[in-house]
DNA sequence: GGCATTATGTTAAAAACTTAAACAAATTCA
DNA sequence: TGAATTTGTTTAAGTTTTTAACATAATGCC
């Protein structure tokens, strides 16, 4: 039940009903691609003679294209297949991060084109987008086969104003009211560009994700964990943002408030305990926080390798990975008291020692959820090879075709 | 942008333009009467015309009434006002806590008909249900020239099955799986019954609340400090549920995971340092607990004798006030770091005493939120006599005649 | 091979709304 | 009294869904 905001509505006009039933047929095609128009007529539960006036509509504006025709059926005549027309349109993602900065060409449905490139990330913005502008030109060239591009999507490891483009203060690159696309729309005039914050758009690779294994969730969180700790939150089909576009930062939510000093400047946040540098200072043996410097050990030594230890019989190594997994879990339960969502997606490094942490994770979860049926909320790993960021910046550029109208 | 969910979508057919505007024209009747249909027609952004239509089908449907013609205009033909037609139907309003349960009784736009009555809350479900049924009956008599009962609004403070109507678990009144719902519908056969969460209620009663002063936020929180601690989050002009109907549980979110023993059976909630039992037990200078009983002294003290005492000079008792002020303004940061809303509402005894927290709340606040805007959120204090439970339980009934379709 | 059966997709007309334009009603101002 | 102005209704046109009929294409049975 959704309350109509009466400072900001959209009244419904002549269109309205096709313009509504145009998405949810797109959708239906995106899904369940290849599929016939009496089949949508049966998805849709209206008649075959809509469904011909909708998808003339989109065969004329070129999103959708006939293909074969099937032949499943025992009798009667066959079926025309729609598919999406995705060829021919791209979509250029950007995944920003720390050290390297990852490229990837995709078309219109978010199969990839091209190989991932990267390169290291400059500090200076000006220069960032130099690189990064020549780069992105030649994906295009290289795909003349491509006749338009519909957007890059950029992703940030900080804070950023979706209206304005401008990432407001991303730490780890040390960008403090960087008007990105300002920068970056100079170059590219004519192609919609759009930036979001990683944590986000890892839940909106999710959503937005059209692997069948896997069922729609509509509410689900994202907790993705490295260097920091970056969470998304999607509820009822839409992300949730927040006034400031800042909502979902269950990172410096405190365990204890008096606890480990955290990189914001608090302290006992939950990213003080579960970063990747949470978990190789207690190794270390040292309360390390980002406020220390680092021995030159430590500073060498990734999370990969603790795990590697920890699977050759290093004692030491595992326990650290157990505290954290313990951390973790008490941070999940929070999140699932507060959120409920039907899944969690958890990425990052440390997942690849799921088969490790899984029942220290679960049992700090089931320890402080409210429900026993919270404590069972499913946990997916999304592992480093769907690069869910990437894929987050795809989604940026290739889902508002399919978004539902605005409406009332 | 909102993602169509392709397991549960709604396809709009020939009515579903009409259904829209129906609602956004009775949403602005509700926020804006009495307007005209002029009015209606420069609001909505459309022709007089199909004002016209959509108003003689309310008028027959005898939801909307015509009123004086106005004459506010220099010029023209004076504007018929309409308004909408809340008299003759009802809704009963039922707020059940620990010690007592109280009545409501409200016209279609929440407007009072009755004192509020109230008896003490029976823990046995059979002999509370009689007892409110007879109220209830009561009630309804009590006022015949009232043709229909639109709805019952039940409020418990606990967790509810909205679908099934059970109370799943009511730790104060030791209710588990009770089918209050069920229960009641026997008495009353052919009027809607809904039951939900206070803390939701109470969130439901600020959106859907008609207050000419304040702007329609459509993110808003409201946490209610009282023997526990509530927590209803709206979001995007809608109640944040989660899968099991449980979301917003932010009162067992730690603020140290070792820290005081909770109710719940974890240790350092929220909630064990910002109940009233909570400050009481830190002016009686033990770490009174839900777990300890309490001293006879601390028992017949309620956190009003506290207020008090702090305004006429008890410096323990400010103290006790001000450590409360602060886990409160903690535990503030986190919602607003994780939610980000428009505004937060407060409620509860402790917010009598605003004037003396205020300035340890907002500190404590700004301590942990992570940029600055977010340390301005705005906080509105709920007075107890503005009723949020029992309008959050008449929002129950009167709400979904005003709430947006079910679109895409 | 021919014909009934079955399923897909299109077409034509009907029904439900919004929109545009014209008009009636009611009021002010000169 | 009449022009101007605003409100509300009516009529007709335009857009879209819906219903019903029909053309198309395949299978299976005689």
């Amino acid at each position: 039940m959704r309350k109509i905001n009466p400072k900001s509505f959209t009244t419904a006009t002549r269109g309205t009903s096709r313009e509504i039933n145009r998405q949810i047929a797109l959708t239906l095609i995106r899904t369940h691609q290849p599929v016939s128009r009496a089949d949508l007529s049966r998805l849709m539960d209206t008649n075959r003679a809509n469904i011909t006036f909708l998808i003339n509509d989109l065969l004329e504006e070129g999103l959708v294209r006939e293909g074969a025709t099937g032949n499943d059926a025992k009798r009667g005549r066959r079926p025309t297949f729609l598919h999406l027309n995705s060829h021919q349109r791209c979509a250029i993602a950007v995944d920003i991060r720390a050290t390297r900065t990852y490229l990837m060409m995709t078309d219109m449905i978010g199969k990839q084109l091209e190989n991932i490139v990267s390169f290291p990330t400059e500090l200076e913005p000006e220069k960032f987008i130099k690189t990064l502008s020549k780069l992105i030109k030649q994906l295009l060239a290289d795909n003349e086969e491509v006749s338009a591009c519909d957007g890059i999507g950029l992703v940030v490891p900080g804070m950023t104003d979706i209206k304005t483009g401008m990432v407001l203060h991303a730490p780890t690159l040390g960008w403090r009211n960087v008007e990105l696309l300002a920068l970056l729309q100079k170059e590219f005039a004519d192609i919609p560009i759009y930036i979001e914050n990683s944590g986000k758009a890892c839940a909106l690779s999710q959503i937005w994700a059209t692997r069948s294994d896997l069922q729609a969730h509509n509410d689900l969180v994202f907790v993705s964990i490295s260097d920091g700790v970056g969470v998304g939150v999607v509820i009822n089909g839409e992300l949730m943002r927040g006034k400031h576009n800042t909502a979902g930062e269950f990172a410096h939510v405190p365990l204890s408030i008096d606890g480990l000093p955290c990189s914001c400047g608090a302290n006992g946040c939950w990213e003080a305990y579960i970063s990747n540098l949470a978990t190789i200072s207690r190794y270390f043996g040292k309360n390390l926080s980002p406020r220390q410097p680092l021995s030159l050990e430590a500073a060498n030594f990734t999370i990969e390798d603790l795990v590697k230890r920890a699977r050759t019989g290093d004692g030491k190594a595992l326990a650290a990975l157990h505290l954290t997994a313990r951390y973790l879990g008490l941070g999940l339960a929070s999140i699932i008291n507060v959120i409920d969502p039907s899944q969690i997606y958890l990425g990052g490094e440390i997942t690849e020692a799921w088969d490790l942490i899984e029942p220290q994770v679960r049992a700090a979860i089931k320890e402080r959820t409210l429900i026993r049926d919270l404590g069972a909320t499913p946990i997916r790993i999304v592992p480093a090879n769907e690069y869910p960021r990437l894929r987050g910046a795809v989604a940026l550029v290739t889902a508002p075709a399919f978004a539902a109208p605005k409406v009332a």
